[in-house]
DNA sequence: GCGACAG
DNA sequence: ATCTTGTCGC
């Protein structure tokens, strides 16, 4: 697929901070998503396993998630795990699986954060702007902010703020589960985010595409 | 100084 | 993320 102006990976911990600060203001997250329109979607992740890094992104049909295509890409891990810095780790290897990518899906499923990040650019907003397509992100923990205790149905919800904002939401994607921490990535906002997410994982705890990617990364 | 901290 | 079998609970 076509891909946007290129990122600087190559730098230090403090070097991408100020990278994180000079994209911040790209990132646009006040957009809603056309549910209706959407015919395929993809899911985003990475494994790391022996100082290598391996990428897929799965395409899948929606609302039934069948798989369409699969991209895949390796290479020697180049960043450590940095909190609030996951883009420079898993950024450049799956920029590769990226470009290998022959159908443009509607929107992007991270496995990670997105606006729910504490200088407001994880990784799905971060990869959004490189991109160009809709991002949204899934996170199964929590990076920062907080949130009151979520009812316990599928489909519960609270918001998550940090310093008097709202950077995204705990929702119960499955009863008896804990719930997921989803936030807008690049050109979707959050109430856009919160239906597709719970669209996405209809049966299970984390969103199909994430499933297919999460297998897809850590099997081939 | 102390606690928190995506994957 | 990853190391790892069986096991407790809805």
């Amino acid at each position: 697929m076509k891909l946007n102006a290129v990122n600087r990976w190559d730098i230090s911990p403090k070097e991408a901070v100020a990278e994180q600060n000079r994209l911040r203001g790209e990132v646009i997250t006040d957009r809603p998503l056309d549910l209706a329109g959407i015919g395929l979607v993809a899911g985003v992740d990475v494994s790391v396993k022996n100082d290598v890094s391996r990428a897929a992104v799965v395409v899948t049909t929606f609302p039934d998630f069948e798989p369409v295509e699969t991209a895949v890409a390796q290479m020697p891990t180049p960043f450590p795990y940095v909190p609030g810095l996951l883009s420079f780790r898993e950024g450049p290897v799956l920029e590769e699986a990226f470009s290998r990518l022959r159908h443009v899906p509607d929107v992007f499923i991270f496995d990670g954060s997105g606006y729910l990040h504490p200088r407001r650019i994880g990784i799905a907003c971060h990869m959004g702007l490189w991109l160009g397509v809709p991002t949204v992100a899934n996170a199964k923990n929590r990076l920062c902010g907080s949130h009151e205790e979520v009812g316990p149905e599928r489909g519960a919800c609270q918001l998550v703020t940090d310093r008097g904002e709202i950077i995204g939401a705990a929702l119960r994607t499955r009863a008896g589960c804990k719930p997921v921490y989803v936030s807008a990535g690049h050109l979707a906002d959050l109430d856009s985010t919160i239906s597709l997410i719970l669209a996405c994982a209809p049966k299970f705890r984390l969103p199909e595409p994430i499933r297919s990617a999460h297998n897809a990364a850590g099997a081939f």
